[in-house]
DNA sequence: GAGGTCACG
DNA sequence: GACGTACGTGACCTCT
C-alpha cells in the first residue's frame, strides 16, 4: 500500500466541508418556482422534484474541490417555538401553505431518506436555530460550512466566527449564487454580526417580527451604519432632529428590543446527532431508485442507472435485474450467514443509549417487540430488539422475571428509563422503523406512550409483491416463511424457546441468553428482508400500492384496533340465556323425532339419523363418504315435510349465534378498556381486502331478524352515537366502470335500482321474482360465472342458465370482453391487477387439472373488482382522520371496517358535520388517481347501536 | 388438524 | 368423460 498519501494529507487534517440544507425554506421556494407536477398516483410532487434534483446536484459534488464531505438536511418541526413565548404573535400572520404543497411536506423526508442522508428536526426549535448551532459547532472544529439557503436571518452567520475556525458561507441553489461577505454587505450595508440589528429595526412582515413602524430596510441600514448597534441607535434617538423617526425610535424602543431577540439565532442548541455522523459516503442506489420510480422521476432514474458516482454500496443487491421470489435465492447479497450467537444483550442504560445513538445515525432500524401474550391489547412488553445490519442486532430485556417465585429476575435496565431512551428514536421522523407486522408493535408500544413513526412493514411489502404467490400453506408472508423463502434461513421457532401446550412458559421467563438469540434474530431477519424487498417494490411495480395504499393504512388500522368498540354485555348475556333455553327445547324434540339421543352438532351422526335411520331421500355422500347435511340439503328435506330438518336448522342457527357471537363476544371484552378490540390482518385476503380476527367483527349477523339483535349489542358510549357508512353496490359499479358497460353506467348515473334495471334488460319485466333472479345473476357475474353454478342457484337447467348468461352478455356488452381480457392477461403475466396496481398472483391459472384451473379463472375474474373496491375503501380510511381533523372533528373515531362499510363513534351533536366529511372522503376516494365513470354511492345511518345505524 | 357448517361482504 | 360447480374471509364444533 502506498503510504505517501497519508504523509502528505493525513486523514485527520483533510479539509471538512459541511453542507447544511435549509429544507423547509427550500420547498416553499421550489413550490413557487416549479410547475405543478404530479406523480403516477396523482399526488402533487413539483416541490419534491425540485428538492430531489437539488439534493442530487449537491451529492454529485462529493469529492469535488469545495464540495461537501458532510451533509445534513434541517427541517422545521411544528410551529410553536421558544419565540412564541417571547412574542405570542410570532409568525402568526403566516397564511396556511398552498393546498397542493401540504402533501409534499412528508415527501421531503422520504426524499432525504431515499438519499440515505440525515434529516434533523427538533420540536420547539426552528430550522434556523439548528443550522446556527451546527454551523458554529463545525466552524469551531475548523470545518468550512455552507448553508444551503437564501434566508436573510441566516446571513448573520456568514464569515469566520472565531479565530482559526472554519469559514461559513451560504449557497442559493436557485440562483446558483454563493452568499459571502460582499453579498451580505451589499444587501444590508453592514457586517453579518450587525445584520440582526438591522432586521430588528426593519421588522419582518412574513414572520410577524414587529420592528419599528415606519422603518424599512433603507432607514434601518442607515441607522446601524451611523450608530453601530441597535442599542446605539436607540440611545441616540433623543438627540436626533425632532420628527417621526425620532418619536418612533423612542416610543417603540421596547418593540425593537423584542424584535432583536426574535431575530437572534439560538446557536447553542444541543445537537441531536453528532457532526461526524453527517459524513457523506457513496449513496446506496436501491432506496433512491425506489423513490424515484415511485414518483415518476424517470430522468433521474435513468441517470442513476449510469452515474458512476452512485456506485452501489457494499452488500447491496443489484438494482438492475428484476428479482422474483423464485430467483431471489440465487441473487442473495453477499451477507454473512445469520449467526445468533453474536448478538448483544443490553442490560444497562448506557449500553442502550449508545445503541440508540447508532440507530439515530443509521436512520433506519429494524424493531421487534417481545411480549407476554399474542393479543397486542393485553400483552405486557417483555423486551425490544433492534437491528442495524447483518450481524448487528441487540436485545433489550425490559420485563423478564425469574422462572418461578424463588428465582430472581435477571439484571435489566429500569423499564421506564429505558423506554425514555428509546422513545425519541422510535418517534423520530428522521429514522425509519422497520417491522415484520409492525402494527402489533405499534399497538403494544402505544400502550407505553410511544407512538412509533415513520414505519415500513416487511410483511405488507411482501404482500404487495407476492399476494397469492405462495402455493402451499396459508399466509405466506409470515416471518419464518419469508426468512426461509427469501433468505434461505430457518429462524429459531418460538416453541423452541417457550415450549408448547401446558408446559409453555411466558417469554418473560425465558433466560436472557435464549431470549437475545431469538429476539435479535427476528430483528436482523426483518432488516435483511427490508433490504431485499425494498428494491423489489420499485422493480416489480409494487411501490404505488405499497406507498399510497397499504403503508399509510398501517397506523390507521392500528388506531382502530386500539379504540375498539363497546358492546353491551348484559344484552348479550340476555340473548345467550334466551338462546340456551330454546336450544334445549329443540334438542328434546329433535331427539324424540329421531327416536334416540345423538349429537346434533355432528354432521356425521345427523346424516346417519336422517338418511339411514329415518330413511329420508336426497342423501348425498361427499368424497369423505359422509352425508352432506348443510343448509340447502336440510331445506330440501323440510320442503318434503321432514319436520326434524326444520328443527335442526333452527337449532343450528341458534347454536351458531350463541357460541360464535353472544357467548364469545362477552368473553372478548377487554377488562382494561371495557371494549372489544378486533385485530385486522392486512395480508389476510389475496385480493387486498382486510380480514378481521380475535374476534372477527366482519361477520356479525345482519341478514336475519334474530341475528340482527346481536348487532344491537354494539353500542356507542353515553352521549355518543354510532355512524355506519356503506358504499352502495360498489363492486357492480366498479364492474360497470372496468368493463365499460354503457347500460350499467347509465343506470348508476341515474341512481336507478340496479337489479331492477338488470331485470328489465334480461326479462323485459320487473317484479319480485325477476328482480331476485337478476340480482343473483349480477353476483354471478362478479364471481366468475358458470352455467352450472347459476343453474344451481336459480333452480333452472344448465341450458336455461346458459341462455340467461348469453342474454346478459348481449345486453351488457363489455362484460364478456372484460372477462376474456382479464383471463388472457392473467394467463400471460401470472397475476391480475386492480385499478390502483395491486397484483394478485394465480399460480394455478394454467393448471392441467380442470377444477383447479377453472377455480383460478373464477377467482381471477373477481380479484380486480374485489381488489379495487378494497383499494378504494383503504384510500378513504387513510384520508379519513386528517379530513375529520381539518373539519374540527378530530375526536370522531373510526372503529370498524367491513369491506364496504366504515363504522364511527362520535358525539350526537357532531353527526351532521361528520356525515358530510365522511361522505365526501368515501365518495372521492378513487380520485385523483382514477376518475371513475360511475359515481360511488355512500349510504350513511346513525343510531345508538350498530343495528340501529343501518 | 381436517372437515363440515355458517356468519359476513 | 370425470372433475364439482359462484368470489373473498374466520370461528366453532366434532372426530380422528
Amino acid at each position: 500500500m502506498d503510504t505517501s498519501a497519508d504523509v502528505t494529507a493525513p486523514l485527520d487534517s483533510a479539509p471538512r466541508h459541511l453542507y447544511l440544507i435549509d429544507g423547509s425554506a427550500y420547498i416553499f421556494r421550489a413550490y413557487h418556482r416549479l410547475p405543478p407536477l404530479t406523480n403516477p398516483a396523482g399526488v402533487p410532487v413539483g416541490a419534491v422534484y425540485g428538492y430531489t434534483t437539488m439534493l442530487w446536484k449537491l451529492a454529485e459534488d462529493l469529492h469535488k474541490a469545495d464540495g461537501p464531505t458532510h451533509l445534513a438536511v434541517i427541517l422545521d418541526k411544528g410551529s410553536i417555538t421558544f419565540r412564541n413565548d417571547l412574542y405570542e404573535h410570532y409568525k402568526a400572520n403566516r397564511p396556511p401553505p398552498p393546498e397542493d404543497l401540504v402533501p409534499q411536506f412528508p415527501l421531503i423526508r422520504d426524499a432525504t431518506r431515499a438519499f440515505s442522508l440525515p434529516c434533523i428536526e427538533e420540536a420547539g426549535l426552528e430550522a434556523d436555530d439548528l443550522i446556527a448551532s451546527y454551523a458554529l459547532a463545525a466552524a469551531e472544529r475548523g470545518w468550512n460550512v455552507t448553508i444551503v439557503s437564501s434566508d436573510k436571518d441566516l446571513m448573520q452567520l456568514v464569515g469566520r466566527p472565531h479565530d482559526g475556525g472554519g469559514y461559513i458561507d451560504m449557497l442559493d441553489t436557485m440562483k446558483n449564487q454563493r452568499i459571502d461577505l460582499p453579498e451580505v454587505m451589499e444587501k444590508f450595508g453592514v457586517e453579518p454580526e450587525r445584520v440582526g440589528d438591522v432586521l430588528a429595526l426593519m421588522g419582518d412582515a412574513v414572520d410577524n417580527v414587529p420592528g419599528i413602524r415606519g422603518i424599512g430596510p433603507k432607514t434601518a441600514t442607515k441607522l446601524i451604519q451611523e450608530h453601530g448597534t441597535l442599542e446605539g441607535a436607540l440611545a441616540a434617538a433623543p438627540a436626533m432632529k425632532p420628527g417621526k423617526l425620532r418619536d418612533s425610535l423612542i416610543e417603540q424602543a421596547e418593540m425593537a428590543r423584542l424584535s432583536r431577540q426574535l431575530v437572534a439565532l439560538k446557536d447553542d442548541c444541543p445537537l441531536p446527532l453528532p457532526l461526524d455522523s453527517f459524513e457523506l459516503t457513496a449513496i446506496p442506489p436501491e432506496p433512491l431508485a425506489a423513490f424515484l420510480a415511485e414518483h415518476g422521476f424517470t430522468s433521474l432514474l435513468r441517470k442513476l442507472g449510469t452515474a458512476p458516482a452512485e456506485a452501489p454500496a457494499a452488500g447491496g443487491v443489484s438494482a438492475s435485474a428484476p428479482v422474483g421470489a423464485a430467483e431471489t435465492r440465487q441473487s442473495l447479497p453477499e451477507w454473512p450467514a445469520i449467526d445468533t450467537g453474536g448478538y448483544r444483550c443490553l442490560q444497562t442504560l448506557d449500553d442502550i443509549a449508545a445503541w440508540v445513538a447508532r440507530a439515530q445515525a443509521a436512520r433506519l432500524v429494524a424493531v421487534d417487540t417481545e411480549t407476554s401474550a399474542l393479543d397486542a391489547m393485553q400483552a405486557d412488553l417483555v423486551g425490544v430488539s433492534l437491528a442495524l445490519g447483518p450481524g448487528d442486532a441487540c436485545y433489550i430485556p425490559l420485563g423478564h422475571r425469574g422462572s418461578d417465585m424463588f428465582a430472581e429476575a435477571p439484571v435489566q435496565a429500569p423499564r421506564e428509563a429505558a423506554l425514555a431512551l428509546l422513545k425519541p428514536l422510535l418517534e423520530s421522523d428522521a429514522v425509519l422503523k422497520i417491522g415484520q407486522n409492525i402494527k402489533y408493535d405499534l399497538n403494544v408500544l402505544a400502550r407505553y406512550g410511544i407512538m412509533v413513526s415513520p414505519i415500513d412493514d416487511t410483511m405488507v411489502m411482501s404482500f404487495c409483491l407476492d399476494a397469492g404467490r405462495s402455493e402451499a400453506g396459508v399466509g405466506g408472508h409470515g416471518m419464518d416463511e419469508l426468512a426461509k423463502r427469501l433468505l434461505g434461513h430457518t429462524t429459531i421457532a418460538f416453541k423452541d424457546v417457550c415450549g408448547t401446550g401446558k408446559k409453555a412458559i411466558s417469554f418473560a421467563e425465558v433466560p436472557l441468553a435464549d431470549a437475545t438469540r431469538y429476539a435479535a434474530e427476528d430483528a436482523e431477519v426483518t432488516w435483511r428482508l427490508h433490504r431485499l424487498l425494498s428494491p423489489r417494490l420499485a422493480e416489480e411495480g409494487g411501490t404505488r400500492i405499497y406507498e399510497r395504499v397499504d403503508r399509510p393504512l398501517v397506523p390507521v388500522v392500528a388506531s382502530m384496533e386500539r379504540h375498539g368498540i363497546r358492546v353491551d354485555r348484559e344484552r348479550l348475556a340476555g340473548l345467550s340465556a334466551q338462546f340456551a333455553e330454546t336450544i334445549a327445547g329443540l334438542e328434546t324434540v329433535i331427539h324424540e323425532k329421531a327416536g334416540q339421543p345423538f349429537t346434533i352438532g355432528s354432521p356425521k351422526q345427523l346424516g346417519e339419523i336422517l338418511f339411514d335411520k329415518l330413511g329420508y331421500k336426497g342423501g348425498k355422500k361427499g368424497k369423505t363418504g359422509q352425508y352432506s347435511t348443510d343448509q340447502s340439503v336440510l331445506e330440501g328435506l323440510a320442503a318434503q315435510g321432514a319436520e326434524v330438518a326444520t328443527l335442526v336448522l333452527e337449532w343450528r342457527q341458534l347454536s351458531k349465534l350463541k357460541s360464535t357471537y353472544t357467548d364469545a363476544l362477552q368473553a372478548a371484552i377487554n377488562p382494561a378498556t371495557g371494549r372489544v378490540h378486533t385485530s385486522y390482518s392486512l395480508v389476510g385476503a389475496q385480493t387486498g381486502r382486510l380480514s378481521s380476527n380475535d374476534p372477527n367483527l366482519q361477520n356479525i349477523p345482519i341478514r336475519t331478524e334474530i341475528g340482527r339483535q346481536i348487532r344491537e349489542a354494539f353500542v356507542a358510549e353515553p352521549g355518543n352515537v354510532l355512524l355506519a357508512a356503506d358504499y352502495s353496490q360498489i363492486e357492480l359499479r366498479l364492474a360497470a366502470h372496468m368493463a365499460d358497460v354503457p347500460a350499467l353506467r347509465e343506470a348508476f348515473a341515474a341512481g336507478e335500482d340496479i337489479h331492477a334495471r338488470t331485470a328489465r334488460e334480461l326479462f323485459g319485466t320487473v317484479d319480485r321474482d325477476t328482480r331476485g333472479r337478476a340480482k343473483t345473476i349480477n353476483f354471478a357475474i362478479l364471481y366468475g360465472i358458470s352455467r352450472w353454478g347459476l343453474a344451481g342457484r336459480l333452480g333452472v337447467s344448465a341450458d336455461e342458465a346458459q341462455a340467461m348468461i348469453d342474454r346478459y352478455f348481449e345486453r351488457f356488452p363489455g362484460i364478456q370482453r372484460y372477462i376474456h381480457e382479464t383471463l388472457e392477461n392473467v394467463r400471460a403475466q401470472g397475476y391480475s391487477e386492480t385499478l390502483f396496481g395491486r397484483k394478485t398472483w394465480f399460480p394455478r391459472i394454467n393448471s392441467k387439472n380442470q377444477a383447479e384451473r377453472q377455480g383460478s379463472e373464477r377467482a381471477a375474474i373477481n380479484a380486480p373488482i374485489q381488489g379495487t373496491s378494497a383499494d378504494i375503501i383503504k384510500r378513504a380510511m387513510a384520508r379519513m382522520n386528517p379530513a375529520l381533523a381539518a373539519a374540527g372533528l378530530g375526536h370522531v373515531r373510526m372503529l370498524l371496517q367491513v369491506h364496504d362499510e366504515l363504522v364511527f363513534e362520535l358525539p350526537e351533536g357532531d353527526v351532521a358535520a361528520a356525515r358530510a366529511v365522511i361522505e365526501a372522503v368515501m365518495a372521492g376516494a378513487a380520485e385523483p388517481a382514477i376518475q371513475l365513470t360511475v359515481p360511488l354511492g355512500v349510504e350513511i345511518g346513525t343510531g345508538p347501536s350498530w343495528g340501529a345505524a343501518h
